[in-house]
DNA sequence: GTCTATAACTCGATAGAC
DNA sequence: GTCTATCGAGTTATAGAC
């Protein structure tokens, strides 16, 4: 679908979806105007829309490109340092942390925000974003499948990722809210009590 | 601030907070034009704007209704059903279960919504949802503790109340995302069976 | 593919009569 | 307190030259 071009001075179209990304991320996506991005990109009007139908299509980009770089921009980088794989799940969370103390916890989970935003106003969007949840669970599945007998066997793996998600993108929320990464922590702590607790009663 | 008169028929500033805060709920802040709420109220301009001086200030009443009602609209009838202060804490969380049902996993929590979209933009409207998350957290942690000692001492019940709005919100906004409440009730379970570990723990 | 100019419309908010 | 009329700015998107 997208052009790969990944080397050399970026294309408009590829300028066109990075500064909507960020822009989307920072603000939303009601109040990012199309002006705005053009005006960040350098990029007019009749470019914008020569590759782009509507405003909808240039983020259903956005949110393609996300699921295609999670594993390179995101889970790569993490899992090269970490081979234990229930710490790598923890070490994933961090990431998450850090990008809160960054941003003054102006700025969370990229996705999350559209969610809330963007799912009932657009279905087309709506599966873009469920698409980017999946991928994100389907890592964190295979680090708990990866964990083998570590973890208890009546534990289901995939139900355990989507509550991770949940964790993250709930804690991420009230950080946002309270601007304090201290409801993040208290909720990953008790989500770390709970994974030990799984292990101890595997290993029981 | 606001005025009682919650009998006979509502009065146009209440009228207006009621059919904001339906509107906010259903499509976000800036997706509701004031010619929306204004039709919907079936009020005219001049006087929405004799009550409040802009859009955003209308924002802050509904988030108030919001701190005001939690109690007689949400909990109370709740609590008065439900004596055992743990079995509280879950029948809560069924409460917004329904309300995804109802909706077809298209409304959420109230307040989440306005969470992610707001936070950054106005900072009166940032604490006025950190009231909220307050104002609810503070009801879940009274149940906790009077669970007493069914609950080890080491846990600190503001942290465990934390956690548990963290899941609630995380698993609305997946299943907002998914048009699923599986994941709401996968992550529900979860938390479910961590509160037992504990009950278990503290028992022994 | 990129440029400028602008259409067509909606936005939040205001003025001033009643 | 409520009404109508409307302002001025900003919105997404398009037309048509280059």
């Amino acid at each position: 679908m997208a052009k790969a071009q990944s080397e050399g001075k970026p294309s408009t179209r590829e300028r066109l979806v990075e500064t909507a990304r960020q822009l989307f991320l920072a603000r939303g996506f009601e109040a990012t105007s199309v002006a705005d991005i053009l005006r960040e990109a350098r990029v007019n009007s009749g470019s914008l829309y020569y590759f782009f139908k509507t405003k909808e299509e240039l983020l259903l980009a956005v949110l393609d490109l996300y699921v295609e770089k999670l594993h390179p921009w995101v889970l790569d980088p993490i899992f090269e340092r970490e081979p234990d794989p229930i710490a790598r799940v923890f070490a994933v969370l961090e990431g998450y942390r850090q990008m809160l103390s960054m941003t003054e916890c102006r700025q969370g989970c990229p996705i999350g925000n559209l969610a809330l935003e963007m799912s009932d106003r657009s279905e087309a969007v709506r599966e873009r974003i469920a698409l980017n949840f999946d991928n994100w669970r389907k890592a964190i599945r295979q680090c708990l499948l990866d964990a083998g007998d570590r973890l208890p066997s009546e534990v289901d793996a995939d139900k355990l990722a989507t509550f991770i998600l949940t964790v993250m993108e709930g804690g991420v929320m009230q950080a946002r809210a309270f601007r304090s990464a201290e409801p993040f922590d208290a909720s990953v702590a008790m989500l770390r009590d709970y994974v030990g607790q799984l292990v101890k009663r595997a290993g029981e």
